[in-house]
DNA sequence: AAAAGCATGAGATGAAGA
DNA sequence: TCTTCATCTCATGCTTTT
């Protein structure tokens, strides 16, 4: 059942490519109509009256596929929202309390995470930052992609400014080569969210025999929404003639903000894609942080926890602010091959100073630290999310799971530090 | 040894409908 | 106001290939 013998040209559909394409397609059912479409003739599938006559039944619990033709264009979502409507918070100043006047003035802080995550694990992040706010936001109104975070930060919000170079807003202002490429069918204008591993070229290929199969006739409606599916689940783009493909490296490079072959110092292709899928969207951040500018006009120093590839630093640089010293830890060696080559390409005059791991900057290596810098005016970092990501399917335990837990260690040290700087009167 | 392929859903959100 | 339904998610661990 369900293994077809239909055949188009040189490609059959079999079963077993069936199965990995509902694997990709992430649908556990296996009643779907693509089964029953391919039962009997393959004709009537071809010319889709089959699809016109029956008319869908929507069954409880089973997933609803419009079979005819779509009678409306995508709507255009609001922008704005409750709590969590990812809007650009200028947009929404007065429905955020304010920040407890404890939790005020220096260092600054900014603290980002997944804004999705279990156990209302946000109102514990809230409470270990004293009662403040997070603040939602989506990259998709800096950038052609998807990324709702929420950030917890101390910094003004008024007088916000983005970034006089505006990025790309849409997939083809981000990718204009695929534009020729993209099947009139497939309607989105942002990607989702880049994540830390590529598609299989398995996937790829499978939408090239799809499209092979159907070649001189029109893809059925339900198979057309079958491949956008996959590719707004995958994230991928049109390269070629039915020819999808994963975003490369650069690509995503650019989308986040960064400059080409920023992360071309990573050991691996895998290690490179990890790299970009944990990092900052510049151009969020650089909002958030515009209105350091004025108050900072002789420049900063910054202490990083998670830096990563620096999204932080490449944002705060973005922004026209002078970098004095960066203290950056980042436990990957590689990545902070990455930062500092990038402090050198891009003619940093401050000091960079390098750390490895947030867990030794014990109380004792803080004191030392802040004897040895003077005045911390910025502590910036997003913790590890693997725990707290619905992509992970495993180990989703929350804020007490193995990585997700260093979110501890931020609040610890920025305690610390805004003590020691309350001691030394720079509050 | 290193890189890539492959199998693995729940849970939250928000729009639309009842 | 309540219900339904589509949509999306900074991934992990094991296996296979290079």
């Amino acid at each position: 059942m369900g293994s077809s013998r239909c055949q188009w040209g040189e490609v059959k559909w079999t079963g077993d490519m069936e199965k990995l394409w509902y694997t990709y397609i992430g649908s556990k059912k296996k009643s779907d109509p693509l089964v029953i479409s391919e039962s009997e003739d393959s004709e009537n599938d071809i010319l889709g009256s089959t699809w016109e006559d029956e008319s869908p039944k929507p069954t409880r619990g089973k997933k609803k596929i419009d079979f005819l033709e779509p009678k409306k264009v995508n709507k255009v979502r609001p922008m704005q929202g409750k709590m969590m409507g990812f809007g650009i918070p200028s947009l929404l100043l007065g429905r955020f309390n304010p920040v407890p006047s404890h939790m005020q003035g220096c260092p600054f802080f900014y603290f980002e995470n997944v804004a999705g995550v279990p156990n209302n694990e946000w109102d514990t992040i809230k409470r270990h930052f004293n009662g403040v706010d997070p603040e939602f936001t989506d990259s998709k109104f800096f950038s052609a992609t998807r990324r709702p975070r929420g950030y917890v930060h101390n910094l003004p919000v008024e007088d916000r400014s983005q970034l006089l170079c505006t990025p790309p807003m849409t997939i083809f202002e981000a990718l204009p080569d695929t534009q020729k490429y993209w099947p009139s069918w497939d309607t989105r204008e942002k990607l989702n969210c880049i994540n830390t591993r590529k598609a299989p070229d398995s996937l790829c290929s499978l939408i090239r025999k799809i499209f092979r199969m159907y070649e001189g006739v029109d893809i059925p409606y339900y198979r057309q929404q079958e491949i956008v599916q996959v590719c707004k689940k995958w994230n991928l783009v049109w390269v070629g003639p039915g020819q999808a493909a994963p975003l490369e490296p650069f690509e995503i490079e650019l989308l986040l903000g960064f400059e080409r072959d920023h992360t071309r110092g990573c050991s691996s292709m895998t290690e490179r894609y990890e790299a970009l899928g944990n990092s900052f969207q510049v151009n969020t951040v650089a909002y958030h942080l515009s209105p350091l500018k004025s108050l900072y006009p002789e420049g900063i120093t910054v202490l990083s926890l998670f830096s990563g590839i620096g999204g932080a630093e490449v944002a705060l640089d973005k922004l026209g602010i002078h970098l004095k010293l960066v203290i950056a830890v980042e436990i990957n060696e590689k990545l902070r091959g990455v930062l500092a080559s990038w402090w050198k390409k891009s003619g940093q005059v401050g000091e960079l100073k390098l750390r490895s791991d947030v867990r030794e900057l014990t109380n004792d290596a803080l004191s030392h630290l802040i004897d040895e810098v003077g005045r911390i005016d910025l502590v910036i970092g997003g913790s590890p999310c693997n725990n707290l990501s619905g992509n992970n399917r495993i180990s989703r335990v929350g804020l007490c799971g193995i990585d997700s837990s260093l979110f501890f260690d931020f609040t610890r040290i920025l305690t610390f530090v805004r003590q020691a700087m309350r001691d030394r009167g720079f509050l």
